[in-house]
DNA sequence: TATTAAAATAGAAACGGTTTCTATTTATAA
DNA sequence: TTATAAATAGAAACCGTTTCTATTTTAATA
């Protein structure tokens, strides 16, 4: 399945093939940063002409459920959703600055573990991290504008 | 400083020493579970008469920001609040059975700082990392509902 | 290809947690 | 005690998100 087959993705996800759904992952997989679902809705807008905001919201938490988006954690609390090719379980570094999204193949699960099992006797069910920070291009400028 | 002296609190976090702040760190103070503004208010209300809520979310803001309170990262995005004494760097066990909310010794941040150098050339400046399960008397529940 | 039932969508409307606004009250310093 | 800046109450607004219903579309089947 070649890697832009949405159709094919959205057959492997049991759900229909329609075209706002291809048009909310061809805009998602497009991007390299976060956005909203109204910016998403934006942009789709501009590109198919009529979707609605709703429809918006429905079809990425659909996507989000089956892990094929990430959503994102943020002060203000708003939604932010990520199109997350990775398949494997990992972690997000989000710049700050730009809003772009890098995975970090790094995952501190076993010694949380052991940590929750042995001093609280609980359970571990799931965890979250996210890693906040300047990526490298945001990195660069900002020293470039301390020189 | 008695770890109750809400006052020497408040003023060592630069804060005036109002009635209404010394009843919203009393609350919560009094609760090992986090809690949203409204409950808050609710307990309020019963325990000191007339608080307003936009006053609740306010205090609780402010107190966030001194890192005196946490917030909670939680699926249905409502804000949560929860009391933390522990001073330094850490992360939280949530119960998410009764809400228990229980500290966590363990940071990976020194790996995930050279994940992020070394992989991505970006510099972190924050992290987020929240483990979810079951404390010891609700998975001890759970287990006796099995048997 | 035509038919059909179930699923998906548009658009309007509602929703509700959170924030803003302004007059009033309160804490603290002088 | 007084003055002043900060804090609060209560009402209202706000706005991101969800719900509702009529209509359209998909995909299975004949």
């Amino acid at each position: 399945m070649n890697e832009d087959d949405f159709s094919g993705l959205l057959k492997k996800l049991g759900l229909k093939t329609t075209s706002k759904r291809m048009a909310v992952l061809s805009v998602l997989a497009g991007m390299d940063s976060y956005a909203s679902p109204e910016e998403i809705w934006q942009s789709l807008k501009s590109r198919i002409g009529t979707i609605g905001l709703p429809t918006v919201y429905r079809i990425l938490e659909e996507l989000a459920a089956k892990g094929v988006v990430a959503r994102i954690i943020h002060p203000s609390r708003q939604l932010y959703y990520y199109y997350c090719g990775n398949a494997g379980h990992h972690h997000h570094f989000i710049c700050v600055s730009c809003r772009r999204v890098q995975d970090i193949n790094f995952c501190a699960s076993k010694e949380i573990e052991v940590e929750v099992s042995r001093r609280l006797n609980g359970r571990v069910l799931s965890h979250v991290l996210q890693i906040d920070g300047l990526c490298r291009a945001c990195s660069r400028k900002k020293k470039g504008a301390n020189a």
